[in-house]
DNA sequence: AGATCCTATGCAACTCAGTTGCAAAGTTTA
DNA sequence: TAAACTTTGCAACTGAGTTGCATAGGATCT
């Protein structure tokens, strides 16, 4: 399941973040996920780990466009990793589907955020676009 | 500016809400507001009032479906009234705006939610959308 | 009116995610 | 190897939100 820890290093490497042990087994982590992820749930799976390194792994991980984070509404923000050759620039957003019963947060990679008509003037830089409803493992 | 007393009486009674000061109070505030603002937005002009009173007082409102809530990413969560008519559903759903310049939140009424593709199966109940960049004044 | 009951309010204390300061450990560079 | 810089772990703090509890304010009943 894991991605071979040569990749997870040269993945770190490309995006310039120096590879060390804390930063591999996070991201590790987060490649193995379907769901966004918050701090907690790392800092329980990777519990040798210090939660304020981990924190700042992730802080670190954004600012290197490596992951992005969506504030989903349930007061821990998620964390997932970006897509091949993203940016995160706006091109790069889509939405967020977070389900109110198994309270997973996905990435809707497959539907962009279109177009949206803003009033006049007003520019759009980011979005933090959540959509709160029933996953189809839930939707029964 | 404000409306009469009377009216912010009549509709807190309309949307069943026993009409008591601080109540009276929050509603006008939030009435004469341009813009969604926070519980400390409140608690710095209705000093008088208690901070768990006015929490208090906002959860009601948004239970009784007078103001919804936006979680525009700033920690703070934000509150605006509900157009006339409004009845928190789907059909209610509109697109919030953060200026991360004069940093306010605004409902942007007039664009609506288009109906978003989702993936089989999965059933949306409700969204928080949040746009950010610059308002027309702050996009210069 | 007075007694009773229920709701609203104010205060204080607490929760919990996120964040920061600092010293120790680890790594790189000279 | 020593000096310089980076990362890590620990502990303490921040700040929004929330809750328990006692008092105050209204409504209701007799």
């Amino acid at each position: 399941m894991n991605k071979q820890t040569t990749d997870v290093e040269e993945i770190l490497q490309k995006k310039g973040v120096k590879p060390t042990a804390v930063r591999m087994n996070v991201l590790n982590f987060l490649l193995d996920q379907e769901k966004a992820v918050s701090l907690k749930d790392i800092e329980s799976v990777l519990s040798r780990m210090d939660r304020s390194s981990i924190f700042r792994t992730l802080k670190s991980f954004e600012e290197h466009k490596l992951i992005h984070s969506i504030d989903d509404g349930t007061g821990m923000t998620k964390y997932a990793v970006c897509a091949e050759g993203c940016n995160c620039e706006l091109e790069d957003l889509h939405y967020h589907f977070y389900c109110i019963s198994c309270e997973k947060t996905f990435c809707l990679m497959d539907h962009p955020i279109s177009t949206i008509e803003l009033p006049k003037n007003f520019k759009m830089i980011h979005a933090n676009m959540v959509i709160k409803g029933l996953c189809d493992k839930c939707n029964k």
